[in-house]
DNA sequence: AGATCATTTGCGGGTTCCCGCAAGCGGACT
DNA sequence: AGTCCGCTTGCGGGAACCCGCAAATGATCT
């Protein structure tokens, strides 16, 4: 069995490949790549069945990597090992994950153990795994008082790029007031009215852009990546 | 002698423990914290004279740390060792250290043998010592098209927390006017204008906090700590 | 079909924001 | 003193934003 690290820090990496060989003796060879880009490469050339990979990484990124592995070779095992638990990545990779791949969700933090049954878990029994702590996360933002829907994720993207109602509005193919509408249940969501209780005036748009950022909704990787999609979709609009 | 490691990365830890013994085989004993507040306590019960510190770290990170163990003991030597090249943080640094004590700044991607130099340059000789990176990112910020002066990275911090034109004024003592006309350059600065060349309205306001984190000016730990010093002022103003 | 409830949309108006213009103010140099 | 230059400040107005209100549209259930 191949297996492919994708991890830019070379710490990691090594102890990660440590705690492979042990989890998966049936491993046969280990390939290493130290991004998204690279990662991608390796897993085409070597036809790899299975990768552990890093979320954040210079380049193309875990999430971005993921896809095109995916988009090319479904039935890849991929267990994702990240330092943060941070919403933006889940919804990456609910959106990603072919129908019914084996994938998993683990943080650094989790002990040696824990990532050798993980490891094996979903590289070799080709079983889900999410760890505790992110499925925590994934239930906070689940919660109907706090979630966001899709809709509104939309709007949020749009809006922490920059972008004025009446783009939003062009973009999504809603009227210029349903956009407005979605911003109020944004700032409702992201709790910007009681705040500090007293009539203390904040500037809305920035407000929802830093909440989202501190509560881990957004983190700024999934800004660039927005930036880009817009930029792809002002090409194409007429 | 005695060194503190402040690093909440096992791994890393690990390494710089043994870089330091080899670099500096004066080193008696080696003390270890998991992040900033951990940090403080140690280097003050345990009278340390020279620190190894991560930056980025839960509760307190390594600037605000930093900063109370100079004020406790300005002669401590400060070794940070970064993954990333923030101009946040450069700013924070630069607006701690003491006239005459040693410190450096080192990027984790430093090769071992350049760690090691730095870690007896700081540490033992009490030199300072900036990371080539580090050093370009300075230049960088400080190229006078692109630099903001302090008065206008005040102003950032403020518009990143969402503070409306008005409040701003009165926080930092000047006129809306005046306000805006920092906003004004904030955004020449941050290049918010010809951005997309054609008349591409934007939110400026949005817009400016985007490109303050992509470009590595503010980061999210700027944004929170940002929030804290505006609450503590929210309580002493009148 | 008819009733019900949620969502979408238009309208209107009070704020805030962005910024040109021009009048103060103060330091630096001659 | 006088001139120059840059920063601050007030004024004014057009654009964007926030949001209540109510009508239109749609989906669901009986």
């Amino acid at each position: 069995m191949k297996v492919l690290i994708v991890e830019d820090d070379q710490f990691h990496a090594s102890y990660l490949e440590d705690a492979l060989v042990e989890a998966v003796p049936e491993v046969t060879q280990i390939f290493h790549a130290t991004n998204g880009e690279e990662g991608e490469k390796t897993a085409r050339t070597a036809q790899i069945g299975a990768v552990v990979m890093d979320l954040q990484m210079e380049k193309r990124n875990g999430i971005e990597a993921a896809r095109t592995i995916w988009s090319e070779r479904p039935q890849t095992r991929i267990l994702f090992w990240s330092n943060y638990a941070d919403e933006a990545y889940l919804r990456g990779i609910a959106s990603t994950v072919p129908a019914d791949s084996a994938y998993g969700y683990l943080l650094k933090t989790a002990s040696r153990d824990r990532l050798k049954l993980a490891l094996r878990a979903v590289l070799f029994e080709e079983q889900i795994v999410v760890d505790r702590e992110v499925r925590r996360l994934q239930n906070r933002a689940q919660a109907p008082r706090t979630a966001l829907d899709d809709s509104e994720y939309e709007v949020l993207l749009d809006l922490a790029i920059g972008l004025q109602d009446k783009l939003i509005a062009e973009r999504r193919g809603m009227s210029l007031r349903t956009v407005q509408n979605r911003l109020l249940s944004l700032y409702d969501k992201l709790g910007i009215e009681g705040e500090a209780e007293e009539v203390l005036p904040l500037n809305k748009r920035v407000r929802a852009l830093n909440r989202a950022l501190v509560t881990r909704t957004l983190n700024i990787e999934t800004l660039e990546s927005a930036q880009r999609d817009f930029e792809r979709w002002l090409i194409h609009r007429r």
